[in-house]
DNA sequence: TCTGTGACGAGCG
DNA sequence: ACGCTCGCCACAG
């Protein structure tokens, strides 16, 4: 059964946002990494999509997800002061201290 | 069906 | 370290 079928379904979108959830304050986490939490590798940009619209589904820590360089999301201009407020430190370059912030799960 | 786009990722010069 | 290119998957038009 592959007809028309929708994969970003609303089921799929609160898939990810759980995941998210587990993302415990003052660490971070990559798209990929939550895209290889849900069991779909290779799909960073879908876990991107539904933050892009995480505000519609309800209040999720979506500013503790940057991607693998540590980068903040261009669009997400409170992103790094609500990480910072947590205790989690940028480095000079303006990215997050992956080394020591990066969450393992 | 083809094409462009995106809160991405990995490689390379 | 930085910018470019390519690969990736889903979606809209």
């Amino acid at each position: 059964m592959q007809n028309g079928r929708k994969v970003l379904t609303e089921e799929l979108a609160f898939e990810i946002l759980s995941a998210i959830e587990e993302i415990p304050p003052g660490c971070v986490a990559t798209y990929g990494q939550i895209a290889r939490l849900i069991g779909r590798p290779g799909n960073a940009r879908l876990v991107g999509r539904v933050l892009s619209m995480a505000e519609f589904f309800g209040s999720y820590p979506c500013h503790r997800v940057v991607n693998s360089q540590g980068r903040t999301a261009f669009t997400f201009t409170e992103q790094r002061s609500r990480l910072e407020e947590e205790g989690v430190r940028f480095l000079e370059n303006g990215k997050v201290d992956m080394k020591h912030f990066r969450w393992d799960g």
